[in-house]
This record gives structure tokens, sequence and C-alpha cells, in this order.
RNA sequence: GCGGACGUGGCGAAACGGUAGACGCAGCAGACUUAAAAUCUGCUCUCGGUAACGAGGUGCCGGUUCGAGUCCGGCCGUCCGCACCA
């Protein structure tokens, strides 16, 4: 081999890698302790449900996981770095039923795919901590948090209505339906009277909500949109009296417009409306009507308001002289306040069309400022502004919010209402009609009712042999399994067929992480000394599911005795998607990026017909827009992949992949290599003292380095990555001007060398092994202390200051560091281009900005 | 409709209120090669100028400031969340 063929030798990436992988886990070194005396640190990636492949955006969060991790590692932490598996889903049963395969097995294939492609990205992961949510070594413990919840009221069975998603033939909770849509099937939710099992995550809705602000290393985003989703209305509950029966009680958030009421509405599902409807042939049928166009979300969203008026009339609770009609609405729910409100057609919109419809009175009772309380009406908008009450008894002349308070008092002193608070926020449905999840561990006897399973009979195992032929949920199906003795009376009772909502076993396990085998669901004193998790990464899509689910968990368990914590999450960071070109034919047809070729100044398919770009989006299999990990892996490397997905962007933002932005640190990955394989310099030995008296270019480099690792170390801390790649790169780009001829160039070089590996440790773990063994270091880089910059050299001796004439730049300076102020200005004025600008006039005003700029003013 | 975020080169992006465009991608020119790849060097916001340099420039309009991409007010646009919530 000549000289000159060596520089084109290329770093083997693959070879390194897997040799360094079986080094690391021979050593077991990222195994974690729960007695280290070091100041612990929890960092966690939202686990992946085993699809079949670990994807861009799997790699994407856990690379910035284990950089967190690795960091917080060489900053001298015990880290806990564990990785799991989200392991029961509707996916797998899915397979069962297209397939044949048993969702068990198909389960576990995946995951040992996607572990080995976990592996060969070289996570510091704690793999003795693994689990996977499907045994039942795990979700035994679950059933138990269950029947805890149950006895505490946490837990209840409730029939009510639902939605429920036609598609995966199962229920869906509030939070799983978008736009009307199942959140994974995207089918249209239909709404149907279930008895089902609920959470009652409702009785945190204060805590969850004012909790919110202590959360200050979360998103801000996130925070509001819990925030908009415990959706706190303050205002009050207020009975209207009906002849006979009981009162009608309305929850309203305006009291103060209580003497404008021109109408009550009730929900279709009123009790009221449902007893009325009995004697009601009409009504009956109204309330048939609204439950047929109700049947989706959508259908809701476009039907036109419409109401049936009952023969009830209701007594104003502030005027026993006033009535109002009771009408049924199809616009009210009966799962927001009380299923009942009251109109005010002057003071809302929506009563206002209502009352336009219908004929109803308009009765204006808040003026707005300045109006004249003799003319002022309402035509085709409602008023919903601040004012001055009247035609309003006793409020009359009070503002909006001294009204409320007067009303409500009123009320409390009447006995007619009470101040209150309405949520939007619903109870956490959990039952799902299907088989591959965590079975809900009660019985149900003719006799006994509903019971608890006992104890001592968990875990409630799944059965294996299920068949997939029929829709609907094999547990149903299955000859055998649901039929056993009630375990009170011992008479024939059935089981429970209904499974846990997935949400469910990703609610606590990180908890589980902190004593992955213990026998008990976690061990308290390991779970205290590691909760909360540090920081959690992961994608924004559950800042409503999976992120407000953990919170409640983790005080209902508090409640239930398991430990004593509020907040799960301490830090929380969302990243960003890893998005990818889109191509399409004219029929509309996704098309593989390798099937597009380039074609003069347009794009063709492989048989020559024309193709468009679409949008980037989110790599996925339909859009066929996906770049497979192993071949990235084969040709690259796992830290090529690793550098690109953190350079590129800032993490929260989405990434675009393209195959020219990885070869770009592919050629760096092999600059930085060649750099210390083939030393422009003679290396001194490792731990060498560097020589005195370095010329004033060296002096310069190795301060490029100690800034380097300051700005490096502060980058890390705050998630800029990108950052933080950039300024190695430009540390990379000084180290390549090496003066290698000046003495003590081999030393400086060695500094510079150790520094680049050291920095780029977390984010390249491979490669800085690579470096650090052949800088002749013994040990594990993995194992390094993180650098530490020299303030003295990282400090400027020069400074460059902007010299500005009324705020434009015109010059620069080289001044010593830290001159006088008179010194700056002198110099200044003395150059000649200022002096020319200044025309031989004495500026007005001198502004200087020590070490940054000097802005004359003319 | 309500709430929020964001608008900077051909592209991804940098910039404690202080020299806009660091770092990279793409592109152009050159070196090395019989040639290509790989590698290396230089250029690359716009306009004028061979150049030194000058003028302009961070969605639009205004304001605060010695100084605004950054702060304030109002528009326009894009994206996200919620949405018959009484």
């Amino acid at each position: 081999m000549t000289a000159d063929s060596s520089k084109n030798e290329r770093y083997n990436a693959r070879e390194a890698e897997t040799r360094w992988q079986k080094a690391w886990d021979a050593q077991g070194i990222f195994a974690t302790k729960n007695d280290d005396p070091r100041p612990k640190y929890y960092v966690l990636e939202m686990f992946p449900y085993p699809s079949g492949r670990i994807h861009m955006g799997h790699v994407r969060n856990y690379t910035m996981g284990d950089v967190v991790a690795r960091f917080k590692r060489a900053m001298g932490h015990a880290v806990l770095h564990p990785m799991g598996w989200d392991a029961f889903g509707l996916p797998a049963e899915n397979a069962a039923i297209a397939g044949g395969i048993h969702p068990a097995t198909w389960t576990a294939e995946n995951i040992a795919t996607m572990r080995g492609q976990l592996q060969q990205m070289g996570f510091a992961y704690d793999w003795s901590r693994e689990i996977a949510t499907c045994h039942p070594e795990y979700y035994k413990h679950e059933q138990k948090m269950f029947l805890d919840f149950l006895a505490a009221g946490l837990a209840y069975r409730k029939e009510s209505w639902v939605n429920w998603d036609p598609v995966e033939n199962t229920v869906l909770a509030n939070e799983q339906v978008i736009d009307g849509r199942g959140w994974r099937s995207n089918a249209l939710v239909e709404k149907r009277l279930l008895s089902q099992w609920f959470l009652r995550i409702t009785a945190y809705s204060d805590e969850l909500l004012a909790a919110l602000r202590t959360l200050d290393r979360w998103p801000e985003r996130v925070r509001l949109m819990q925030e908009n989703w415990i959706g706190r209305s303050e205002g009050a509950r207020v009975f209207f009296a009906v002849g006979g029966g009981d009162p009608i009680e309305v929850f309203t958030t305006r009291p103060d417009t209580l003497y404008g009421a021109s109408f009550i509405a009730l929900s279709p599902h009123h009790p009221l409306a449902e007893e009325l409807a009995k004697n009601d042939a009409k009504l009956a049928e109204f309330v048939a009507e609204c439950d047929r166009m109700g049947t989706s979300e959508a259908a809701i969203e476009a039907a036109e308001k419409f109401g049936y008026r009952t023969a009830v009339e209701a007594i104003h609770p502030l005027d026993p002289s006033r009535r109002v009609p009771v009408y049924v609405a199809n616009f009210v729910l009966m799962e927001y306040g009380t299923g009942a409100l009251f109109g005010c057609p002057a003071h809302d919109q929506r009563d206002l069309d209502f009352a336009r419809k219908y004929g109803l009175p308009v009765i204006p009772v808040v003026l707005p400022p300045g109006a004249d309380p003799a003319s002022f009406a309402v035509g085709d908008t409602a008023y919903v502004d601040d004012g001055t009450a009247f035609n309003s008894g006793f409020l009359n002349g009070l503002s909006v919010a001294d009204a409320k308070r007067a009303v409500g008092e009123r009320l409390e002193a009447t006995g007619k209402g009470q101040r209150a608070i309405a949520y939007r926020l619903r109870d956490w449905g959990v039952s799902r009609q299907r088989y591959w999840g965590c079975p809900i561990p009660v019985i149900h006897c003719p006799d006994c009712g509903i019971v608890a399973v006992p104890e001592e009979d968990l875990p409630v195992e799944l059965p294996k042999d299920v068949s997939f032929d029929k829709p609907g949920n094999p547990l149903d199906h299955h000859p055998t399994w649901k039929h056993v003795a009630c375990p009170y009376c011992n008479s024939p009772a059935r089981r429970e067929t209904d499974t846990f909502d997935t949400f469910f076993e990703s609610s606590w396990y990180f908890l589980r992480f902190c004593s992955a085998r213990s026998p008990v669901a976690f061990d308290r004193k390991a779970a205290e000394y590691w909760m909360p998790v540090d920081q959690y990464i992961g994608g924004v899509e559950h800042a409503v599911l999976h992120l407000l689910y953990s919170r409640f968990f983790t005080r209902a368990l508090s409640q239930c005795g398991y430990l004593q914590l509020d907040e799960p999450f301490a830090g929380l960071f969302t990243q960003g998607m890893v998005i990818h070109q889109t191509y399409q034919n004219a029929a509309g047809d996704w098309l593989f990026p390798e099937e597009v070729t380039e074609a003069g100044d347009r794009l063709v398919d492989e048989k020559g017909a024309a193709v468009t770009t679409g949008r980037l989006e989110k790599m996925s299999k339909s859009k066929k827009n996906v770049v497979g990990l192993e071949r990235i892996v084969e040709t690259y490397g796992a830290d090529t992949a690793r550098l690109y997905l953190l350079s590129d962007s800032p993490p929260e933002r989405d990434l675009e992949w393209t195959e020219t932005g990885i070869e770009g640190i592919w050629r760096y990955v092999n600059r930085v290599w060649r750099m210390a394989s083939e030393p422009a310099a003679a290396l001194p030995a490792a731990s060498s003292p560097m020589p005195k008296d370095l010329s004033p270019a060296l002096t310069a480099l190795r301060g490029v380095f100690h800034k380097t690792i300051a700005a490096v170390t502060d980058d890390l801390d705050r998630f800029r990555f990108n950052r933080a790649v950039a300024r190695i790169r430009e540390m990379t780009n000084a180290l390549e001007d090496l003066p290698a001829a000046d003495p003590g160039a081999g030393a400086v070089l060695r500094e510079g060398l150790e520094t680049t590996a050291l920095l780029l440790g977390p984010m390249m773990p491979h490669l800085a092994e690579e470096l650090w063994q052949a800088l002749g270091h013994g040990e594990w880089i993995a194992e390094a202390k993180w650098p530490v910059a020299d303030p003295e050299l990282a400090r400027d001796d020069q400074v460059t200051i902007a010299v500005q004439v009324n705020g434009k730049l015109r010059a620069t300076l080289d001044l010593p560091r830290d001159s006088e102020s008179g010194a700056v200005q002198k110099a200044a004025l003395g150059l000649p281009q200022i002096s020319r600008l200044l025309d031989g006039k004495t500026p007005k005003k001198i502004v200087v900005v020590p070490n940054r700029i000097v802005n004359l003013v003319a």
C-alpha cells in the first residue's frame, strides 16, 4: 500500500461498531445499580410498540436519550437508562387475523428483531432491566393495581355513551378520538351505549391542572394542551323548579345573565327527558332521531341545532313569577356539566340562534359600555363582552364579575344553587373488546354481581388457544376461559372478557424499570430513589394521552399507598418527526424514492411517466417514504446515522431525511478518523505534559478547544444538539489547520483529538472509543470524565470590536481584551474611514459596550 | 370560532437587544488522476464595481432604543391543539 492510497482509506464502521458493542456488553458497563453513591439521573425515552422494525423516528428519539444518558454518566451521575416494549396492542391481533400467527409469537419475534436493531445502534441501555408488558410477570401487577383502584373508588363500571371504533371493533377513550376518528384506525367513530370500566381521572382534575405550573421543565405547548384538555370552567349550578318532580339543575359560566333566561335545554339523555319520553311519543321519536343523527362525531358537527318543546315549564329561581319553557335539544351533552343548560339568547350566540329559530324572547341583561339602556337591542350577534347588568333586578348596575358573585351568593343563601366548577375532562374508559391486552380481573356472578378476582388468584392469564376466525373479541368466543365459578358463592359465573386499554401498561412502566425483577409491581425504595424521571423524551402526540394518564396513575398509586409521588416526569422533551420527500404518479399512487429518476428537469417513474413530488411527510410505509435502518447502518454505520439525526435540525423541529445529508456526515466521520489514524504531527505519549512556550498559533488553537468544551457542555445541557455538532465541527476545521511544524504541535494535536473524542462520545460512541484507543488509552471512553474547559485558555486576549456610526457597521477594531472605554473610543475615532464619515464633527454621543461594540452617534 | 407556535440565502439552519447567515447540504471553479470515484483548495445573501468598497436585506406596516431577526402594537401567511363545553 502506497502512502497516497492510504489517504483514501475508509473507516470500517461496521467492524468497529460490532467490536465495541460486544466489548461493552461483555463488561456490562451500562448496567445500573440501585445503591450507587453518585447523584442519580433517570433518563427515559417513550418505549416503542413492537410493530416490526425500528424506524428513523425511534432512532432519533433514542439517540437524543442516549446522548443525555452518556453525557450525564460522564458528568458523574449514576444514570438509569432502560428500554422495554409496550407489547400489547391491536396490530398483533390484526397480524393474527391476516397471517395466522399468534399475537404472542408475532410480538416476540418483533421484539427480537427490534432489540437487535437497537443494540446495533449502540445505545447505552441497561438491558438487564428490559421489560415487555405482555408478560404475566408485568401485567399481573396492574391487575392488582386495578383491584386497589376499585377498592379506593378510583375504578368503577358504568353504562354510558362511548366512542366505538367500527374498524378496531372496540371502544376508545376520549383522548383517543382525533377529529372524530380513531387515533390509529382513522375510522369515523360512532356513539354506542355500553357498560364499561372507567378510571376516575376526574377526581384529580383540579390537581392535574394546578400541578402543571410546577412542571417548569416541560414544553409550554404540552402544558397548554393538557390545560385545555382538562378545561376548567368556573360558574354555578342553578336549580329551576318544575311543578311536581325534581328541579332541573343546570350549569352555567354566566350566572350574571340569569335574568336573561328564556329557555331551558335538556340533553336527549337527561333523566327528565327520558322520563317525559315515556308518555310522549313525539318526544321519544325526537330522542331516537337525535341518536340516529349522533352516531358519529362528524355528524354531530354538521348537524343543525334543533329542539323539542316539552309541556314542562320551569320556575325562574330569582323571580318565581317567571316561567321558562323546557326543551330537549340535540346539542346538549349529557357528559358535560349537568346535562342541562339555561339559554340566554342575548349573550350567547348559540342560544341566540336557537331562540330565533323557535321564536323565543331575547332579553338583554348586560349593557355594553356607553350604550343606551332604552334603545339597546341584540340583532344577529349576541353580546358576549363585559358591561353593566340591567333588566336584572338586584343586579342592576353591577359589572359582569360583580354580578356573577352577587348571584352566586344569592343562590347559595336561598338554596337555589351554588357556585361550581365544571371540567371538560371525562373519566378514562379503559375497557377494550380485544384479546391482546391485560385481562380485567373481575367476574360477573348472577347472584353476587360484579366481584373482584381474589388477589391470590392473580394473574388472570390470557388463554393461548384462541382463534381469530370470527369478528369481535376472541376471549368472548373461547369455549371455556370465561366460564368460572364465583369466588364467593361458587355458582357458575362469567369472567370479564374485556381487556385494558394499552395505555394502562404505559402508565406505570417507568416505575417498573426502577426494580424490573421485583416480585411486587415495584420496590418502593427503588422507585422513590429513581423517580421522578429526570428527562423524558418522546413525541408530542402523547401530550394528552400517555402523559396525562401517567400523571393521573402516579397520583392514584400514591393514594393507594404504593409510593409517595405526584409527578412522574420532572423534565420532558418532545422531539420532532423524521420526514421525507414523497412521490406520486399521475394516478396518485405513492412511489418509493428508488423508483423515481431525474429526466432533464423533471421526475419520471420506471416507465417514463411524470412523477410529482408531494409534501414532506412523516416516514410511513403507506406513503412509501421510509428509509430502512439496516441499509443506513450497513453503508455508513450507526454513528453516522446518530450524528446526522442530531445535527441537521433543532431537536424539537421536524428533520428532513436526505441521502446527501447523511453522506456529508459520513465524510466528516472519515475526516476525524483519518486525523487520528494518520496524525499530522507525531503524538507524544498519552498523559505527557503540555510543553511550555507554544507558538501563538498553537496557543490560539488550544483556546478553540477550551471554548468548544464550554460551548458544547452548555449546548448538551440545553438540548441544543445541532449547535453542539456545529461547534465540534468548527473545532475539527481549526484542528486541520494545525501548524504541524511548530514545536509542541504533536502535544496540541493530541489534546485536540482527545477533546474531539470526548465531546463526540455521547453522540458517536463507537468512533469515540476507536479514537480513544488509537490515542493510546487503555480504559473506556464511555467511562471517561467529561472534559472541563480551562477558563484561562478559553479567554481571548484580543477581541474584535464592531465600530458603528448611527447604528450602522462601518469598521472593526482588534483590541486587547477589556480595553478601557476611552481607549476604545480613541481607537474608533482614529480610524480613517470613521473620521471621513464624521467629517470632522464630534459625535453627540458615544456608546461603548465592552469587548463588543462602539456606536458613534453623530 | 377559541388557544398556541412559527415566518432568516437555492435548502437544513446560526445569531445574551450589539459585526445577520456560524455549521452543513446543494452548486460553481480549480488541484490530484489516462479517466472517474474518493480526497483536497477556493468561491457562493442581493444589486453595482476587476477590486478596495458602496448600497440594500431577516413576511408586511408602525413603535420603543445609541442600536431590533430578537422587545411592543397591528396586519398577512403557514402549522399545531381544542371545538355544540353551556
